[in-house]
RNA sequence: GGGCAGGUGGCCGAGCGGCCAAUGGCAUCAGACUGUAAAUCUGACGGACUACGUCCUACGGGGGUUCAAAUCCCUCCCUGCCCA
């Protein structure tokens, strides 16, 4: 299988720096890396794509290769990026850099295709010597192409024109010495990882671009050699906005700052307009497949969507948790809450906003409008009386029965130990009551 | 350095002495309709409370004038534009 058919039907391919890379790849596995700088503890929904990309190039049988960032992350890349970042310390990003590789070991622990291999490139780019870095490295970039890429012009402010306005960036907030370098560690890294490994692809976002072919370019003033770039899409929604914020914020890959449920979750509300693009992008369902699952979107059941949730939070989750969310899903939208098993609802805590009382907290009435504050449910007891008087509350999916100021006692517990708070549809808490 | 224009609730943006917790738009939240969608419609949208009302906190920071200030004065900080 050729890994540049797979991704183009897919529609992975934004951008190829070789008209004929298809047959390059035929005749050639070429071994293929991809950068991951350590911005964050965990990756999130938009680094699915390039996640998605290293899986397919090791199914296709490529040697891929993940790049930690550990030097580059400590300098900051101002793709895509407005305004200059603030310096993380050693430590900070020493941490997540491994935390991070856990995760995207995790991620591709498959059997299909060749081990992945590990690298930093703090390795190298430690190494360094200044003047060594200038005289080897530095010599072979024009600065007046540097200003030109889309990433530095982006922060540079628009030049005062004799005709008075500006044209182009509005108004940057101008780029550091530092951050202007990074493009050139990028580049390095290309270079070494060709030296090393062999490597001659280096994928990523589209907005790597640039750095890509700086690499490119690098190979071949240097040692001569041919080297390739693929880019693929932006996360974005039909609406051109960017994805993977939900209204909670970002949706993570670690379990722990985006639970398996609110993950699986956040797919199954994916909009009709996009749910065809993700189910190429994040599974590994056939051609055939997917266009069968086209012809049930909008149909009401949302078939598509749930096939896409179950297939990600798989992939990313395993699918022991995916059976947990899915069990979850079920249970709370199916509108008799009353009805389902306690043990059943007692599991749930876990994947959604819970809190326990003890048994002498429930001795007397509690006032339903400080339990919704309590588990999170609304910011301030105003919020909290306000979407009561809107009737978004429901205790063990009814209405509360007062009128005025609802209480809270151990009857309402479903057999005495749990209780499931919602505000409007999706907005689901768990309040249980200690049994020790 | 000189001149000018500004800093208002999550954002944009009105208000320019009392009727201003502050018009409007966006975003957000809930309800209706649906498909846990989109679009649309309705409502809410600083906080607390023994609540169709009361109180507190808010219009860049500080100080002042006034019975009363987002609105006037002083001062400080910051931003944008123009001229050097």
């Amino acid at each position: 299988m050729n890994v540049f058919h797979e991704l183009q039907w897919r529609g992975l391919v934004h951008q190829a720096t070789a008209e004929n890379l298809a047959e390059v790849l035929d005749k050639e596995k070429l071994p293929m890396y991809i950068g991951f700088d350590p911005t964050a503890t965990s990756l999130h929904a938009g680094s699915l794509i390039p996640l998605m990309a290293l899986r397919q190039f090791k199914r296709c049988g490529h040697q891929v290769i993940v790049l930690i960032g550990g030097a580059t992350g400590l300098i900051g890349d101002p793709s895509g990026k407005s305004e200059e970042r603030n310096l993380e310390t050693i430590d900070t990003v020493r941490a997540r850099g491994d935390a991070m590789r856990r995760q995207i070991e995790r991620f591709l622990n498959t059997d299909d295709g060749p081990p992945p291999k590990f690298v930093n490139n703090i390795d190298w780019l430690g190494e360094f010597k200044l003047l060594e870095f200038l005289r080897d490295i530095g010599k072979h970039f024009s600065v007046n192409e540097m200003i030109h890429k889309d990433s530095v012009k982006k922060r540079f402010g628009a030049p005062p024109s004799p005709a008075g306005r500006g044209e182009g960036g509005e108004g940057g907030t101008g780029i550091s010495y530092t951050e202007f370098t990074y493009m050139l560690l990028q580049a390095t890294d290309f270079l070494e990882l060709y030296r090393r490994h062999g490597c001659k692809i280096q994928c990523g976002a589209s907005d790597q671009w640039g750095n890509i072919c700086e690499g490119m370019e690098l190979i071949r003033r240097i040692d001569r050699g041919q080297a390739y770039g693929l880019t693929m899409p932006l996360l974005t929604n039909s609406e051109g906005k960017k994805m993977g914020k939900s209204e909670k914020g970002a949706v993570w890959l670690d379990p722990a700052q985006t639970s398996p449920y609110a993950f699986y979750q956040f797919w199954v509300n994916m909009a009709d307009a996009d749910v065809g693009r993700f189910l190429r992008w994040f599974t590994f369902l056939d051609e055939a497949v997917i266009k069968d699952l086209d012809q049930k979107i909008g149909s009401g059941e949302r078939i598509a969507q749930k096939t896409l949730a179950q297939e990600i939070t798989s992939l990313v989750h395993g699918t022991d948790e995916m059976e947990n969310a899915k069990r979850a899903s079920e249970a709370l939208f199916s509108g008799d809450i009353a009805s389902l098993p306690v043990a059943l609802l007692r599991q749930l805590a876990k994947d959604v906003d819970s809190i326990t009382l003890t048994p002498q907290e429930l001795a007397s009435a509690i006032p339903l409008i400080d339990l919704l504050v309590k588990c999170g449910a609304c910011s301030s007891k105003a919020d909290a009386r306000r979407n009561l008087s809107q009737k978004g509350i429901r205790l063990n999916g009814k209405q509360p029965a007062s009128a005025d100021n609802p209480t809270v006692t151990a009857a309402d517990f479903l057999e005495g130990e749990v209780l499931v708070l919602q505000r409007g549809k999706r907005n689901n808490y768990l309040v249980l009551v200690d049994m020790r």
